[in-house]
DNA sequence: AAAGCAACTGTAAGCGCTTACATTGATAAT
DNA sequence: ATTATCAATGTAAGCGCTTACAGTTGCTTT
């Protein structure tokens, strides 16, 4: 009586092509088990509905999405972008749909963003660094979802990882950095709290030090949120203290990017007056002048693995297997040698 | 007999704490029907077996998912970032999780990822401007699913719009611009074909020529991707020309920021030389030198605008009603007046 | 003390699919 | 001609929830 109707269903469709459900349910799922004038009526009964697939029906019968989720820690800035359009177009063509959720850098969130993305079926999930609750990874292992790292690698971690070595990454380019005579060490990371990629990030440059007979515990990091103003007001601070840095290792591009704008700001030249380094490669460091030496990530390549893999662990249902990418420093305009008069 | 359990369910939970399914079922969503010591039992089970809902089934049953899906053309660049940040936070505050996904500016694969988040129950979708299929449309009406558009604001088109009038916002900052003196204007914008906000962009540009006595057809915009690198190449070529610019107008600001790159490899001065400007103000826009003059466009307040309005849309089942928000010009350094020997 | 109520709790019918198993009707083998 | 075989199709049992409706209690009313 009411003039609501509903979506069509199987039902209907069987109904209109006069065959059973489970003959319409073959013609979607597996056409050749079908005849073909069989299946030519019921697609024609499906068309002329305007039939779709109830999708909780069918998850809840077959318990497959080909839904992978994704939880970055933020859509802010593009750190994660190239890496996961990569990923997603692996997915796509292997038939899975990605969907992403962002947790703001918040641990708390990323759980809640975890549990909803299981609760809508994701065959999948890739998530970013390893750091997290062991309650939200043993959750993860009753729901048997397969879950793979990405953007760090991690041999002994709990959870098969692709990706690159923050740690050595940072310490190859701080090494070079020393190596031309920087002495005064300042740094600007992420929070690290909750972030094992800037934690690595920032032993990578203590363990330069010590490589080079500088005391590690000097090093004291400014802990900021990645972004270019507060990258920027940070490195004024640093640069109002009483033994300026010659040098400022910045934990990611964004931060760096920041970092010079204060440099402008407080009219010094980079890197004349002090240096800066920043992390990723994104676009962004090549946009900014001078332009940034940092640490080449290879955006690309981790998502187009890391869709692979984690397809592989799915379909096969196997453990993945971590793989070490390289991160190579590149070398452009924003570090200078240190004056010889200086020291 | 076999070894792998599935996880726990209603039913589960339901004969640990010795009462019915509906029981539990209310304990979760309607605590306050179900008695003190009742709930408690019921809780502790809960807690003890680790439960949680299946999705699937609740969707099912209850054809509700409060997932809300947004689909952007493109999360490579920090364009749709803020506006989108805001929209989630928005919806989180009204108990909604967002599901992202990314069109790579493909209509086909706009089309599909809608089929997708309306299959997996989104019970509201956020889209990107107006151009898309009748089709489309006539599929979200069938499953009755709230779409609202934003970044883009149109009385007349057939979804609600929460946005800014691209057209006119351009051709305000256009006016401006050719006020200053300049006759030889370029534009380089992302590809039109499919996009109201690129042709509305271009339009507005010939808005302001006509209104100050030029020829709108004279203007032949350069189409390219929305890339700082296709920005900077297109910028090159169009400097290459007979008749140099004195203006290049860019359909947003990785185009302009891409044009700023290009002008630096010919070594000219912007805004010396050649004047250029951007449109959407991302963060980007202040971090290049000469900054960008632009359009600010109010990310944060259209986001959480949107929110407010597509979850008043889903829970009052009502048509949503359009938002047209201002969009200013900012004068930043990238544009100069012309010599007055020119023209 | 009987009836009427309100407040809980239980029963069971779906929701729209997939799929194991049963049935049917041809064709092939005997 | 009879039976075994097999491909195509149908039947129906779930999948794990929500919720209308039907008890069941224990009070308050009269």
């Amino acid at each position: 009586m009411t003039d609501t109707q509903n979506p069509p269903t199987l039902d209907d469709v069987a109904r209109v092509a006069r065959v059973s459900t489970a003959t319409v349910s073959r013609c979607i799922n597996d056409p050749q088990m079908v005849t073909e004038p069989t299946r030519k009526r019921v697609d024609a009964a499906i068309k002329s509905l305007g039939y779709t697939p109830n999708f909780a029906a069918r998850f809840m019968a077959a318990k497959r999405t080909f839904t992978i989720g994704a939880i970055i820690p933020t859509m802010e800035n593009a750190i994660f972008a190239r890496g996961l359009q990569a990923f997603q177009e692996g997915l796509h063509d292997r038939g899975y749909t990605l969907l992403v959720s962002s947790s703001a850098y918040k641990a708390e969130t990323e759980e809640e963003q975890i549990r909803t993305l299981v609760a809508r079926g994701a065959d999948g999930l890739l998530l970013i660094g390893h750091d997290r609750s062991q309650a939200i990874y043993d959750y993860l292992d009753q729901q048997r979802v397969p879950v793979l790292v990405a953007w760090t690698y991690d041999e002994a971690a709990r959870a098969p990882s692709i990706g690159f070595d923050n740690r050595a990454a940072m310490r190859a380019l701080a090494e070079k950095v020393i190596a031309m005579g920087h002495r005064r060490i300042a740094m600007i990371s992420g929070a690290s709290g909750q972030n094992d990629r800037a934690r690595m990030r920032i032993a990578g440059v203590r363990d330069a030090m010590a490589a080079h007979g500088l005391d590690p515990a000097s090093l004291t990091p400014v802990e900021v949120p990645y972004d270019v103003k507060e990258g920027a007001s940070a490195f004024v601070d640093l640069m109002g203290a009483a033994e300026k840095p010659s040098i400022v290792f910045c934990g990611n591009d964004v931060l760096a990017v920041g970092a010079l704008r204060g440099a402008q700001q407080l009219g010094l030249n980079v890197p004349g007056d002090v240096s800066i380094t920043g992390f990723d490669d994104l676009e962004l460091a090549q946009v900014v002048s001078p332009e940034l030496t940092t640490v080449h990530v290879p955006h690309r390549k981790m998502g187009m693995m890391a869709a692979e893999e984690l397809v592989g662990m799915i379909e096969e249902k196997r453990q993945g297997v971590s793989q070490n990418l390289e991160a190579n420093v590149v070398n452009r305009a924003s570090v200078g040698a240190v004056q010889s008069n200086e020291g």
